[in-house]
DNA sequence: ACTTTTTTGTGGTATAATTAACAATGTATA
DNA sequence: TATACATTGTTAATTATACCACAAAAAAGT
């Protein structure tokens, strides 16, 4: 039933899919269909149902689908069901906001630790609860609270020493907001966000809008 | 010589490359190839030939690319020969973070207005030289200073409708990181930022190893 | 009981993106 | 000047992703 590999843009479709059942269940609806999300999302219904294809059938023909349960099946699916304790690695500006989003604690990411070389910035809170560490204690810290998820926020000339650092703590994901392409091995996760790339997208379709009118 | 239209995949990695021939550059070095490219990116040496065949032919057979050349070629092609001005939508964390990271004004980007709807908010510098604008004026201010790309960063209730008095305010393209999807009108764009589904993503991969080991 | 309507799950097809292969072109050098 | 080597630009092959179409299943209507 499962195929070894789902495709990369399949899950994250089904974290979009789980983001709009948890709306639709906040609005008290508790069916949906695979065209009610699709149409919701901007995308074709056929590409939802055979998302969720991938890991089983979750919908009733010609009734569609529990909103609960499908929430549910894409939480265990998408490895929600346990929380994650996160670290913010580097507390600069972005790792600052990204500390104090709600959305991550909302989410089931618990920020438990935050980390930065700067003397002036260690002992400080970065969010209640939290005081920024050494990064020199990175790793011990790293393993007594079971941190499995590291997000880098730290200037890219570092990214790669860090990285590299991370991996040896025995971290398993690390969420990867400097604009370098890091290397780690094979087992370790990596995503990055770059909005920068984002932003050149943007000016690339402007500029070429402009040009063809 | 140039299709109607350009994978978007290829335009991310051209300003992939735009980001590494700028770096090369920086080390001194004024000649580059594919391969070299390539090797940095984790990418293959065909994929970077192909995606700049869609745009013309800039290197040399057997030799390569000349870094400077290539360079503004691609500057060029992406719309940043302009610098761009862009605002600030929703002064909060993340307004902060963004208006304050210096990646922006290196890339061309000019943050000159920023907006809240928090009172508090308002007068208040979110950087040197631009202060915080009531919401009620950004038509106006986005008119007087050709401002053509804003950065959402409002809670996600609030999105459409600010997307909405954006486009009628003329703005050209939206950088959104807020986690709704806007509809727009076709000639306007949109990009999404959204870490929370990367994290997810992360969270996926790692779950999903776990299972298979 | 039969028909109509709805909507799923899926196999096959179409489209898109990546990768490989190679002729064409340029450089280096013996 | 011939020969070996490097590297592009491009066509062809492969792989990945999205979409379509329809039988199967469930519910509602007659
Ligand atoms: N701020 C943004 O909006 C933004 C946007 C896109 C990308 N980024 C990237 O995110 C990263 C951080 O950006 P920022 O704006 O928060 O910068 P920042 O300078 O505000 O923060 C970086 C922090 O990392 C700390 N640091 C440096 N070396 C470290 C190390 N070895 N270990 C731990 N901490 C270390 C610094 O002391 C500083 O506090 C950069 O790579 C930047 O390119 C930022
Ligand atoms: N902070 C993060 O790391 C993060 C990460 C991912 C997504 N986001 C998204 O980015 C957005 C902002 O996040 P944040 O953490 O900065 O929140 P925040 O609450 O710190 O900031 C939001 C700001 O927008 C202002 N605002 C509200 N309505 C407005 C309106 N109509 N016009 C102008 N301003 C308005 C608020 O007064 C506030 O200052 C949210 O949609 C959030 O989901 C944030």
């Amino acid at each position: 039933m499962r195929p070894l590999k789902i495709p990369k843009p399949t899950v994250k479709r089904l974290a979009i899919y789980y983001r709009c059942l948890t709306k639709l269940k906040e609005t008290g609806i508790d069916r949906t269909s695979s065209k009610e999300m699709a149409d919701a999302l901007g995308i074709k219904a056929s590409q939802v149902r055979k998302d969720l294809s991938y890991f089983g059938e979750f919908g009733k023909r010609g009734v569609g689908y529990d909103v609960d349960k499908l929430s549910y099946k894409l939480k265990e699916i998408l490895g929600l069901k346990k929380n994650w304790n996160v670290a913010i690695i580097g507390s600069g500006n972005l790792g600052y906001a990204i500390a104090n989003y709600s959305g991550l604690e909302k989410n089931g990411f618990k920020v438990v630790a935050a980390f930065d070389i700067d003397e002036k910035k260690i002992g400080r809170m970065i969010i209640p609860g939290v005081t920024i560490n050494k990064f020199s204690e990175m790793s011990s810290i790293i393993n007594e609270n079971s941190i499995e998820i590291a997000i880098l926020t730290v200037p890219a000339h570092e990214s790669q020493n860090v990285a590299d650092a991370l991996v040896k703590s025995g971290i398993k994901g690390i969420l990867n907001f400097t604009p370098s392409s890091l290397s780690v091995p094979e087992n370790i996760s990596v995503e990055d966000v770059d909005f920068v790339i984002s932003l050149k997208s943007l000016t690339f379709e402007i500029a070429s809008f402009n040009d063809n009118e």
